[in-house]
DNA sequence: ACGTTACTTTCAAAAGC
DNA sequence: GCTTTAAAAAGTAACGT
């Protein structure tokens, strides 16, 4: 039986941070190469790095958010690719901006197939949010750690919610152990 | 003072009003479905409830009243599926939905997953089935979640899949296009439960 | 009856309506 | 609450061929 942990992978990294300065979007969008600007739409300009793959929304007060990495290392490359393009427009951006991770979502599969209906009513039907009409995962919402994951028939699911790489392996020990202890698994 | 007093009464009245208007319209979209009154008893008291609760603050009338109302219908037994009532509502399924999962919430209803079974009759009483073909199709969708098919699938494309392949069995057959018109699902939905049904009840066609 | 594309759910940040 | 961004899960739907 190989440990459902092994089977985690972060699919998706948001992170936050800024410049330090007040930007003119206008003309960074005109000086950008890809820059998508639509204010009209969205106060935020689109900036999309290609390697590592990540988009970032750039803001009129300096603060910018990266969306899109597949990990906290490729946040810090696609931000530093970011920095140095508006510095490549005479852009004055400090040394190194703090860059917080505000959102890490990961996949991970438990190895069994589940059944939801039994996993509802045995997690409590007021601690889970389950209605396939609408959507086939159930929702459940952890406190410890704070993440909400969705479970699939399958056995995958879906973490999220989390802020730090250990959130998810939490989690999926969390929730292995309570459907174990329910006799909810396999 | 009494500017403070005409307002309360202004209040009152509006509140009243905004009742009567959310029990007039489950009514009427309780009669567009024929739900029995009972139910509809039941709509109208969970909608009185929600009210007390606040719930309504930030969502229309009509969204909680509709969505009351398809939570009386699960909780009575004889469920209507989202498409149903968003086809007498003028609130979006998709509102409809969220609006239902906030106030299910909020009320604390245990709400537990619609049973396929609970479509068949209706659905076979629309295609004019035989009482041999629901209990067929009460039968298949028995063993079939029993074996774990049902997770996370649709009730209705479940229920209308196993209501067709026993529709086959009894030599009643309703085509694909019928058990979907009345299901409101697609073809697509019900040849791909019924494959997995037929295949997990073993029988071959 | 395929295949493709797209929509449903969860999460967080940003600025502004 | 909404707008935008990205990503996974699995089911359902709506296109075109």
């Amino acid at each position: 039986m190989t440990d459902p942990k092994e089977s985690i992978t972060i699919e998706n990294v948001v992170a936050s941070t800024g410049i330090g300065q007040e930007l003119d979007l206008e003309s960074v969008a005109m000086d950008l190469v890809g820059a998508d600007y639509d204010p009209e739409q969205f106060p935020g300009l689109v900036y999309r790095t290609q390697d590592p793959k990540s988009a970032a929304l750039i803001f009129r007060s300096g603060k910018i958010v990266c969306t899109g990495a597949k990990s906290t290392d490729d946040v810090h490359e696609s931000l530093a690719i970011v920095f140095d393009e508006l510095r490549d427009l005479s852009i004055q951006v400090e040394d190194d901006p703090e860059i917080t991770v505000q959102n890490i979502v990961s996949s991970a599969d438990l190895g069994r197939t589940l059944n939801l209906n039994a996993i509802a009513i045995g997690l409590g039907l007021e601690s889970i949010e389950y209605e396939p009409e609408q959507f086939p995962g159930l929702v459940y919402r952890l406190d410890d750690p704070e993440v909400v994951a969705l479970l699939f028939g399958s056995g995958k699911l879906v973490i999220t919610g989390g802020k730090q790489v250990e959130d998810a392996k939490e989690a999926v020990d969390v929730i292995s152990n309570r459907l174990e202890e329910l006799g909810l698994l396999e | 003072r009494l500017r403070k007093w005409q307002e309360r009464i202004r209040t009152k009245d509006a509140g009243e009003r905004n009742l009567q208007f959310a029990l007039s319209e489950t009514d009427r979209m309780a009669s567009a479905l024929a739900i029995p009154r009972s139910v509809r008893e039941v709509a109208c008291v969970m909608y009185r409830r929600a009210l007390d609760e606040n719930l309504i603050r930030g969502r229309s009338i009509e969204g909680v009243a509709t969505s009351t109302l398809y939570a009386a219908c699960r909780m009575e037994g004889i469920p209507r599926s989202l498409e149903e009532v968003a086809a007498v509502s003028r609130v979006d399924r998709k509102e409809i939905g969220r609006t239902y999962r906030y106030v299910a919430q909020e009320l604390s209803l245990k709400m537990e997953p619609v049973n396929p079974k609970k479509y068949v009759p209706r659905f076979c009483s629309e295609l004019e089935l035989s009482e041999e073909v629901q209990g067929k199709a009460n039968e298949i969708i028995d063993t079939t979640t029993e074996k774990g098919l049902l997770s996370g699938k649709s009730p209705t494309g479940y229920a209308a899949a196993a209501i067709y392949a026993s529709s086959l069995l009894c030599n009643e057959k309703k085509t694909q296009r019928e058990v979907a018109d009345v299901a409101q699902v697609t073809e697509v939905t019900i040849r791909n439960r019924y494959q997995e049904q037929i295949e997990a009840m073993g029988i071959h066609h």
